[in-house]
DNA sequence: ACAAAAGTGTTCCTATTACACCCATGG
DNA sequence: CCATGGGTGTAATAGGAACACTTTTGT
């Protein structure tokens, strides 16, 4: 771990009490799989904690730019460099930490779980992809920032069309479908959701259907994002409403 | 000024490097007044920035309660302890405090501006509310944090009754109308949106006329919020969906 | 030919919008 | 009695919810 260079406190002492606290970003790393959400947790190889699991975090140096940082952790422990991610807020607890003040920035973050290569070796973590829902006791205050994070992905999905980054570049309307039920805990009208989902129209049918299909019946077509489209409207303020 | 008490790293020098960031709270505090939102600001009295506008805002102890921190900045900057408040986010540029890494949390929050009592002789700074929409240029990077603040206010007044804190205890159903025509920023039909508060059922009818009432015509009957109710509904997780 | 999943329309009902007059009060 | 703002109902429309069968394909 090398010291870097960052300003210091220029304009004498009355404000170097100030500057003793470090910052830190966590990350709930959502993804999708078996029809359950999914966060990612690492058991901890170092203290204080250590063997706990807990969020993917890590401290910053106070000459970084945090989204930087935010970046080089989901990517540390997915592997994969394709995900979407928003700030949640800051968690401030002043015992939060055990070895000083130590406000830690959280992130939720939609990743296709396909995309992921973890415990890679470079990784000093090993890590999991665990249900939400069972989320297991976490080091720091963990649990409270997964539930924060849970609270904005109901939010989110409860009213618009987003998360679709946690499903393959290519996907079928039923894996939509699931995702939803799996996010708003209840199932919904096949006939219903796929009408208001094409109604938004960012949705291109490729005309592929899925392959390998190794259920029986028909091999559901495959759809893609029109993601130019989906971020020019969402740049215009488009709500993409669902319900 | 005086120096506080609070926990130093304790496990050895590889972890002092990150001790050095200083962190603060910035409130946006919302007010209506003359039909328009207003934000309240300050005339810095000090370096960095003296002389220009900026938010109530302020360092932060690192052994102190964020919350404390923003309840006291608010406080000393509206002279009333009544308010609502939520975190934004933080806003971390590295560049955003000259003097350092500080990282600002970032507040919203309802007022009643009469309610206030503005540049009270302890307040260092004299404050003025200022029409949103007509915000000067800012100390740091408050402009950013205004304007955070500003979709924060239109995402949570577009689809919930809420910001009923703006207004005094009592109110008529006019003045609601005219706060949601301000935050959405065009007018609402006064029968539909009458129908639609009064049928959320949280409103209580004083039967008290306005008074006084120096318009002409019939003064109008002044409202209460049913805040128990409010309060359970909303811990049920209950939305007070307007649109 | 059968089992399993994909894909598709219609009806009913609720919710939203648009719209105009009478009432109470004070000058 | 007139000017001003408060307060009220209804009809037309759009959007959401409930609901079942036909088609395709692999075994």
């Amino acid at each position: 771990m090398v010291q870097q260079q960052f300003p210091l406190p220029e304009m004498g002492d009355e404000f170097n009490p100030f500057f003793q606290s470090a910052f830190s970003v966590s990350a709930v790393i959502f993804g999708f799989q078996d029809k359950r959400i999914k966060v990612l947790l690492v058991k901890r190889s170092r203290e204080p904690f250590i063997n706990q699991f807990a969020l993917p975090a890590g401290l910053v140096y106070p000459n970084v730019v945090i989204e930087d940082r935010i970046n080089g952790i989901i990517q540390q422990a997915t592997g994969t460099s394709h995900f979407y991610k928003k700030q949640i807020r800051a968690f401030a607890d002043p015992t939060r930490h055990p070895m000083g003040r130590v406000i830690s920035i959280g992130y939720y973050s939609f990743v296709n779980v396909n995309d992921c290569k973890l415990n890679s070796k470079d990784s000093i973590h090993t890590s999991s992809w665990c249900d939400l829902g069972m989320i297991p006791h976490l080091a720091f205050d963990h649990n409270e920032i997964v539930e924060a994070a849970h609270r904005r992905l109901l939010a989110k999905m409860s009213s618009q069309l987003a998360g679709l980054e946690l499903l393959p570049d290519k996907f079928t309307l039923k894996m939509v479908q699931e995702l939803y039920e799996a996010s708003l805990g209840h199932e919904l009208d096949k006939r219903n959701f796929r009408r208001k989902l094409l109604s938004q129209e960012i949705l291109i049918e490729t005309g592929e259907q899925q392959s390998p299909w190794e259920e029986s019946g028909k091999a559901p077509l495959l759809y893609i994002l029109d993601k130019p489209k989906y971020e020019q409207m969402k740049a215009d303020g488009h709500q993409f409403l669902l319900f």
